[in-house]
DNA sequence: TATGAATGAGGTTTCATTCAT
DNA sequence: CATGAATGAAACCTCATTCAT
């Protein structure tokens, strides 16, 4: 019974803090332990090393992040509003989970030198992006969207969305949310008009 | 010019290299030393310590890229023609200058945990925008676009472009200039529809 | 038998499997209950510590050894078939069970550092010596062998057997039962020349 | 001039003694560092690693050893004198130089699982061997000796030397030197007899 | 100016042993 | 009997920085 996934949840959760607080570059396994309230031997009991304590916490962050984003869009009944729908909840993370935010960028600043960390950035994006691009296929067949329009779309999404949420963490004296906005207006125009 | 430019310059970019090869985190000053071919003493004779000469790296790169987009733009007479030629220059970072996205994105890592980093990222793209904003101005002025729509539009800009280098950088399955073609001409469209 | 002898033997014999593959100083009490399909906390149950395993798994490969050399020797009728044929028995070590070499090497090295360790084995070939010269012994009462001929005769049986043996296991590129034969010839050459 | 061999060569020094204090298995880089009076990062300064320097003290024992050896036997005129003296040397070991064989001890122990140390103990006995082979190939061709009785005298002499040398460092109950001499005096016999 | 030897704190990881269950 | 979670000391090694030369 769950004693493991506690105790490896309970380092996890540390781990994601001491990386809010200090960044990847200057975590100690020390530090995690002393913030998990437990002694360094044990994480190497629960886990094989420091990498994959935090390729876990990746993945964690990255669960919870993709569960948010489904469980808000796909309930939706038309691919417009899932699509409206999933362009507003990238452009909210900075405003409803700046954290994430804030440990994305340490895993993207890490990727080009970790082939595991970098690997499991690109599958996260592809899995959104495929979501988006499903939206965007049933446009196309309805006959409301134009084929050639939505060929690079989510990958526009996706980097405008990743780069305001960067550039709003290094410098937040903008609203992101009015600004999201505004791109998704741009973009609506751009596929809609007729 | 003296030689405390020219051994400061070789440190430089000494560094830069060993940051494109290594990472940021992994950076020791032994390397730096090594591949600058001097000695660790020296460094510490032309550098106030290693965050010193991160600082120095991180400037010197905007400096250069900052003078590339300038060169390349200011001499153009309109506009109009200067705003796509930006977002031109942007768009095409990761096949012109594939490493100066490699390093920038490394210090974006650091930033967080570094105000002094974080300022200087924060005064680059300021600057950037700086530009844009005033061909957009101009452009305001001659009554050809509308101040609204323009509000925003230097952080759209740079905030898609960011993302979009971030995005080729970790997963380069896609055409990154193809893209923001198409993204300039989106941008197009919104601004100078009738 | 009960459960306490069979668990012991397990662990005993996973010790030694586990001395053969990494040696005496790399090995750890997890490897040890890994090798037996067994806890950690079940070893300190049936042994007082680490070295204790050790120990025992020293005795035991003595005890087998021991065992193993006297009951071929001891049912022969003479003493001078019985030097034979223990001195052949010496010489086939490497070839009849080269792990008891092996393991034997691992404590030699040891030894100097553990008393106990050097106590068993210092014992172990005292034991075996103590028959060679009982049958040494006979042949001098019976006028076949010199006195003086045979005083350090064990000793040097032993001594050329664990180096051959030694030898052997370092550089395997001879045949060390034939170099024991000649040895053996050499010796009974001398004993018995007239 | 020679500062790094100077520090080298106080480290192996000081490793040397730590091995005969407390055993290669119980060795620690800090261990090393106190006797040799200084700090344990020096030592990655002048050796890659723990084994690094542990190879170096091996090599130099048996270069020291090598040369004590070639040194008292090579002056001597005819190959008899030489093979004797050479003999005289190896059963001398546990009293002229008990050190070493408490070095080397640890050594044989340490190399089924270290193919570098195997391989270093592998060619220094090797090297030895081809001396006396040499020694005993001019009597062969002189006359002086049996060709099939020379073939494995060198393998046995040393490795009669080895383990009596073990046989004494273990249990030093007895007089190598003297049983060396009729060890001698019984090859003696055998390769010189009518 | 320039070197690189030297330091020692701090990093990651391992491990013998204990103990609650 | 049996487990394996937990500890914390200690292992190896790295590194920024200083300083005598």
């Amino acid at each position: 019974m769950g004693t493991k996934e506690v105790r490896q949840e309970q380092v996890i959760e540390a781990t994601r803090r001491c990386i809010l607080e200090k960044g990847l570059c200057q975590l100690s396994v020390k530090d995690i332990a002393a913030e998990a309230g437990v002694s360094t031997g044990i994480i190497y009991h629960y886990f094989k090393n420091k990498e994959d304590v935090l390729l876990q916490v990746l993945k964690e962050s990255f669960r919870k992040s993709h569960m948010q984003v489904m469980k808000t869009v796909e309930s939706l009944p038309t691919p417009r509003e899932k699509l409206e729908k999933h362009m507003d909840q990238i452009h909210r993370v900075p405003e409803d989970n700046p954290d994430f935010l804030r440990v994305l960028v340490n895993y993207i600043g890490a990727a080009p030198y970790h082939p595991e960390i970098r690997h499991i950035l690109v599958k996260f994006f592809r899995n959104l992006r495929a979501y988006l691009d499903r939206y965007l296929q049933a446009g196309v067949e309805e006959g409301t969207l134009d084929r050639k329009k939505v060929e690079f779309l989510s990958i526009m999404v996706y980097s405008f969305g990743l780069g305001l949420g960067i550039m709003w963490l290094m410098d937040p004296s903008f609203d992101a949310e009015e600004i999201g906005a505004q791109f998704k207006d741009v973009l609506q125009r751009y596929l809609f008009e007729e």
